[in-house]
DNA sequence: AAAATTAACTGACCGCAGTCAATAACCACG
DNA sequence: CGTGGTTATTGACTGCGGTCAGTTAATTTT
């Protein structure tokens, strides 16, 4: 880590500049009131500078987000093994959905999911990639629900991780196109609850 | 309708001129690769002209969107009004992401939800507008539902219609984000199968 | 230590969405 | 008819995201 030459450190710590002065502005103004120049000029740094450090305005709250994927590995701990997978499922989508709103914010999200539309860029988006620790997580606690019959036997996990998943975007994106009355915590509780009991062993 | 002055009927002309060259040329090189001025040219208009018709290069793609609307009240009388809710529910939305898969495109959509996360113009977004006609039409078959005890009788009809349109925006959305392979005809019905599945009585 | 290579950095430039003050074409009314 | 008000139209202009050929300076090679 600390193998960098001279050239290579300070490379570094004009991205990190970049990186902290754009969050900071995005997070003063809105990301879509600052410009990249607005953010060069207080870096002393030209233009083109940003953009040997990040292909795009989105990529530098894409990092933003990345840091959700910390925050899961704390919030897993904190739930109780002992309960039945849908609750369990319930209570880390409760966990995120307030990291959302009150920590990470709309602006973010709404450039997150944006991006997610926009880039065809061939390559799947971050957003449903499988690396995510919020799927990994969930995932986990699919097999559960499985395995101890808690649900349906006639879809497989795959099946049922698409839909959990879907959960998530469908209540942040209905959030996104909402006005500010749209308690995204309390939808998603309803909206998930909903989906579950539908995924659970009919009679 | 035909007391028009001159001036009048030729600037629908022109704005009727502007619409379909715009859809022409969206639908051969797609929304992004289109500019305003590849459009006015084609018109032989000039830039500001397609500002005083239409708001934003957005709006144009709206007004194919809402085409839509007129393809509901075809599809309606084509569904057996003795099916349960749940039954016409899934056979309209199966109608629906049919249309929207084959004839609206995928190019139309992308504008679509993402004017509806940008636009944060304080009004709220056709897409979740009560005046479609989809909604009307699927809040009357909810309000059956509930009518004939098919549905639980716990949930206000209010928030039942939320979710039932929360899964029309859940699929589209994904369906936007994934790549070809993604069958959203299929992918709806899997979806909102379960999810009326949870809507239903309890035993 | 000089030369060659590599990588960070620069800023003029491009394309495009959207604006607006000025203009032209038309209309209603005396 | 005029003539004063109205409204569609114009196109130069702004602002911004992103590009790229060229410059500079650290690093490696000889």
């Amino acid at each position: 880590m600390k193998n960098l030459t001279e050239r290579q450190k300070k490379a570094l710590e004009t991205r990190e500049k970049l990186l902290t002065k754009s969050l900071e502005l995005f997070g003063k103004y809105g990301f879509e009131h600052v410009s990249i120049e607005q953010i060069t000029k207080a870096c002393n740094v030209s233009k083109g500078t940003f953009y040997t450090h990040f292909p795009s305005k989105y990529d530098v709250i894409l990092e933003k987000f990345k840091e959700l994927d910390h925050f899961y590995m704390t919030v897993e701990k904190k739930i109780d093994s002992h309960l039945p997978a849908s609750k369990k499922i319930l209570k880390i989508y409760e966990e995120q959905m307030i990291y959302l709103t009150t920590v990470v914010g709309k602006d973010v999200m709404r450039t997150v999911y944006t991006a997610a539309i926009t880039n065809h860029a061939g390559q799947d988006h971050y957003l449903i990639s499988p690396q995510r620790k919020i799927f990994q997580i969930l995932n986990q606690y699919i097999e559960e629900g499985i395995q101890t019959r808690e649900f349906r036997q006639d879809l497989d996990s795959p099946k049922i991780q698409a839909v959990i998943q879907r959960c998530m975007r469908a209540n942040v994106y209905d959030w996104l196109i909402h006005d500010e009355a749209f308690d995204l915590v309390k939808e998603m509780n309803n909206f998930t609850t909903l989906v579950l009991a539908g995924l659970k062993q009919q009679n």
